[in-house]
DNA sequence: GAGTGGTCTAGACCACTCA
DNA sequence: GAGTGGTCTAGACCACTCC
């Protein structure tokens, strides 16, 4: 009677990545072209070629022009992480936020900092020193620097009881990032504020951010070595 | 004479995107309906709505139906990191790579692993630890289990030339993926391997595949604490 | 030169959600 | 009920790349 309900492009994703997952299509071996599966699956042009642009985006098909689409042969997976606000991310978990301000310096940076972030020796600098606790237990140390020039009414905030993460998130844009994601020894001082054992593994995410060719703040986020970060693919 | 170019969706994004990050529209504010910028910008509306779709997933905007879009209040960044090959990894640096099979063997797995990939105490498993150097030193210590009712034909293999990894990627499918990242201290065994002192702290990713229900690998993969996974917004 | 993917357009209908 | 985004279609042209 009725026709069947129109094909979605996930719907084709769905069924292209089936066919590759059972090896109906080995490694390596081509796809047929969009003409020919939107033909077959009784879809237009441009629908097999969302699915087949997802599916590339996730790695598991390779397309190039004139020679058309391979599954690929080393499916480069990628892991996609969602930056939340500290805050967030704790009360998420149902846990009680909190913060505080350990301490904040004008001046200029130290020689490290200027040259990760390509700032002269005179550039005047705001250092910020936080903790953020999830239910009273230390959850994360930030260590942060922001660029005075960059954002000048960040001197006139004291920080007392809004973290620079907020502040700035709703305050100074930036258009580049750049996160790093490391292991190391808690120094003696990070060691203290968490309540850790000088030396001890923590998990530390670096953030640099720019507002085109000017740095905006360099952080470093130091978490306890119970902290793991997750996601699914 | 001529009309200017067609105007792109990433130039439409980007467009939109100057606007929010000049503040021309306001964090929270709602932006014109796709109608209303095709309009203006000179697109057709499936044009804007693929700049859209693009700044929503980015965490830049929040789109709802009727409601219509606004400039996300706490834009929720996400971090993209692709997982290639180790080999891929080290050769992409310039460095030579290196591959050891430092032990194989079939058995029941320990409680912590059953626990881990929801297996009966009975299921057959294949414990393999490797060693992947770049340039000779070690760069990766890997300890991985694999499911042989999941993958029966890895019983077969002697994995001494071949890792794991590049085998099971062009062996055996996978539909779900966990992977998590953490800091943590290196055991004695793991110290030995990668010639660090025991305690020292390392970099730990850990990964648990699936076909459908059934568990295929789970992997921990420890690397020294000179290791930074970085990645770019 | 020719084949394949990349993308734009114009129009249409649907689905969700708010009032 | 009505407004907005979500998506499909059919057609067209372009851009890249291999031959």
């Amino acid at each position: 009677m009725s026709e069947a309900r129109r094909i979605s492009w996930r719907d084709i994703r769905d069924e292209l990545s089936r066919r590759i997952a059972a090896r109906e299509w080995q490694p390596g071996a081509a796809v047929p072209g969009e003409e020919a599966l939107a033909a077959e699956l009784g879809a237009a042009r441009a629908t097999v070629n969302r699915a087949l642009q997802d599916l590339a985006r996730a790695g598991v098909v390779e397309r190039k022009r004139k020679s058309g689409t391979r599954v690929a042969l080393h499916p480069v997976r990628e892991a996609r992480f969602v930056i939340p606000l500290v805050r967030r991310e704790i009360e998420a978990r149902g846990a009680d936020y909190g913060y505080a301000l350990l301490s904040r310096e004008v001046g200029p940076a130290t020689e490290i900092v200027r040259a990760r972030l390509g700032l002269p020796a005179e550039a005047r600098m705001l250092h910020l020193r936080c903790l953020h606790t999830a239910d009273r237990a230390p959850y994360q140390y930030e260590d942060r620097w922001i660029s005075l020039d960059a954002v000048p009414t960040a001197g006139a905030e004291n920080f007392e009881t809004v973290g620079p993460n907020e502040w700035l998130v709703e305050t100074a844009p930036f258009s580049e990032a750049e996160f790093a994601f490391f292991a190391a020894a808690a120094t003696a001082g990070e060691a203290a504020v968490l309540g850790l054992q000088p030396g001890a593994p923590v998990f530390v995410a670096e953030r640099l951010t720019w507002l085109g060719a000017r740095p905006v703040t360099l952080v470093r986020m130091v978490h306890p070595p119970t902290h793991r970060m997750v996601t699914h693919i």
